[in-house]
RNA sequence: CGGGGUGUAGCUCAGCUUGGUAGAGCGCUUGCUUCGGGAGCAAGAGGCCGCAGGUUCAAAUCCUGUCACCCCGACCA
């Protein structure tokens, strides 16, 4: 990104009203495109602590609602929260063989207890670690094998099954490279652990919470998913059955939403999680995990945002309506203030999935059209200015983020608070059937290696674009695919494209793998991926 | 951890080749004028130039080391 084209963009943009309130636009630089939306939207900013964010109030609010939603949505199904160590015994994290070797690589590990004064790695004087653990602890990077040591003690007899449990927690994974929301070091997310008396209780579980996930991202964050099985490769380290939801972010990109896994009874072995069966057969359970994190934010910003910044999905807003009193003639200012008050107040009584409309009256201090622009950052659902010539004719001025922003009309006071909800459902409507578009058009079936591989292109190569950017090359690509690791670390080296899932929705179609020939029932899609 | 790059005002950067002790735009503060719209003019606040050594009369600038961050790989929700 050059920041030459930055100044200049932004300049012109002050002199002759700009064309875009992001810079760069998403066909010019759509990874900076990203950064800048969530600065400019103000969700969340990095922090000194490496790979760290700080969420900041309007990121956070949107996480809440997530929770909310989700947490309901939980609880349900019959799940219950509870709250488990951060700190994980290294003894604990080995036991279960493949779990260890997944996530070793990115573990954060406590392993002293206190501090004392001394002289540092740099030679100077500050305070040092004291005090040696006996055994390192790991920071939680996922919860299974500690909520194992739990479950063990818990679970005696099949009259203890299913045991249904859910923890809203953060994590610590030691990525290499962050993105705000999309791969931090430090994650929020939920991770739901379960245990069962069968095979069969615990599949049906792991699916059924794969349909709450995509429950949850078509209809709150509008954000259309394919629900799928991962291969092999992809799996979760541990698990015998990965399931997950993707999405196609704007850039033709998937990413991974949330996944669902199947664990078999490999961590019940781990962990000693068993119990007694009617006939007094004592067995190991059947266990499941599942999560989604903070990421989602990540991925309601690639999928709806555009180059004016943030547009949020209704049902997940922090707020649906500003307010933006016009006060400058000091005569009217007390009254148009009165009018815009009472105004918030009677749409705070409107109730809207699970909560009231909420509202913001902005009646800070400073211009006015920087005030507008600042809440099409934010993404806010609808804007409303009411001066003193809409409040004689007792009506507002409305503005949808979902529609260009000199869109405006004039809407009588009344019939703007009766149908808001309805123009909110709309919008959320909207927002999905653009975003399930954009899917469509990017998915192709696709049946020779030659068709794909001029599909995808060369790795990192990109399709040059009008706007003096590189979009990147392919989409989803649905092939016929007989799972096999060689051929997807092939692919992954060579074209960046990873086998995202293989669809659980869809007709059985006979056909055979474009890769070698072999039979096969279903097509799986393959994506570059986030 | 490999390859490349960057650390200068709150933000984005210029200055470094050819050493002489700090600049711009935005943002911020104040005033006037404008204003149903991301304004104009004027004044002002704000920086031990990442850190530590070295060379020099003199270092943001040259040398060495170090730390941090960014990009491209490997790894990943």
């Amino acid at each position: 990104m050059s920041n030459e084209k930055n100044a200049s963009n932004e300049k012109k943009g002050q002199a002759a009203a700009a064309q875009t309130a992001i810079t760069p636009t998403r066909a010019q630089d759509y990874p900076e495109w990203y950064q800048q939306v969530v600065r400019a939207a103000d969700l969340a900013e990095t922090s000194d602590v490496r790979g760290c964010m700080v969420i900041k109030p309007w990121g956070y609010a949107l996480w809440e609602n997530i929770q909310r939603s989700l947490d309901k949505m939980f609880k349900d199904t019959g799940h219950k929260n509870a709250y488990f160590p951060l700190f994980i015994p290294l003894s604990y994290f080995e036991k279960e063989a493949e779990h260890v070797e997944g996530f070793a690589k990115e573990c954060a590990v406590v392993t002293h207890h206190r501090l004392k004064p001394g002289v540092k790695a740099d030679g100077k004087q500050g305070l040092i670690p004291d005090g040696e653990l006996q055994e390192p602890l790991v920071v939680r990077p996922t919860s299974e094998t500690i909520i194992g040591a739990s479950f063990a003690k818990w679970v005696q007899s099949y009259r203890d099954l299913p045991l249904l449990i859910n923890q809203w927690a953060n994590v610590v994974r030691w990525e290499m490279r962050t993105r705000l929301f999309l791969r931090t070091a430090e994650f929020l997310w939920q991770e739901g652990h379960t245990a069962h008396a069968t095979s069969e209780e615990a599949m049906d579980e792991t699916l059924k919470m794969l349909e709450v996930y995509a429950d949850f991202a078509e209809n709150w964050m509008a954000m259309p998913v394919v629900k799928g099985e991962k291969t092999e490769g992809e799996r979760f380290p541990g698990a015998v059955n990965t399931y997950c939801i993707e999405a196609m972010m704007q850039d033709r990109k998937a990413l991974q939403a949330g996944t669902s896994h199947f664990l078999g009874q490999n961590f019940a072995h781990a962990s000693e999680i068993k119990f007694s069966d009617a006939e007094g057969k004592v067995s190991y359970a059947w266990t499941t995990s599942w999560g989604v994190s903070t990421r989602l934010i990540g991925g309601m910003i690639m999928t709806h945002a555009d180059d004016d910044g943030m547009v949020l999905p209704p049902r997940l807003a922090p707020s649906h309506v500003v307010i933006i009193p016009v006060t400058h003639k000091p005569e009217t200012a007390q009254a148009v203030l009165d009018y815009c008050n009472k105004l918030a107040a009677d749409l705070r009584k409107i109730p809207y999935f699970g909560r009231t409309i909420e509202v913001e009256v902005d009646n800070r201090d400073i211009r006015g059209g920087d005030k507008t622009w600042q809440w099409i950052k934010k993404g806010i659902p609808v804007r409303v200015e009411v001066g003193p010539r809409d409040m004689e004719q007792d009506s507002v001025f409305m503005a949808r983020r979902d529609r260009g922003h000199k869109e405006k009309q004039s809407v009588k006071r009344d019939e703007f608070v009766a149908t808001i909800h309805a123009v909110l459902e709309e919008m959320q409507g909207t927002l999905f059937a653009r975003a399930k578009a954009h899917r469509e058009q990017n998915t192709k079936r696709i049946d020779s290696r030659a068709e794909f591989e001029a599909f995808f292109g060369a790795r990192n190569e990109v399709e040059a674009n009008e706007s003096g950017g590189g979009a990147v090359k392919g989409g989803f690509a649905l092939v016929h695919y007989a799972p096999d690791r060689k051929i997807e670390e092939e692919l992954k080296t060579k074209f960046a494209v990873t086998c995202r899932c293989i669809p659980l929705e869809g007709a059985e179609e006979p056909g055979t793998c474009i890769f070698t020939g072999k039979p096969t029932t279903r097509r799986a899609i393959f994506a570059k991926s986030y």
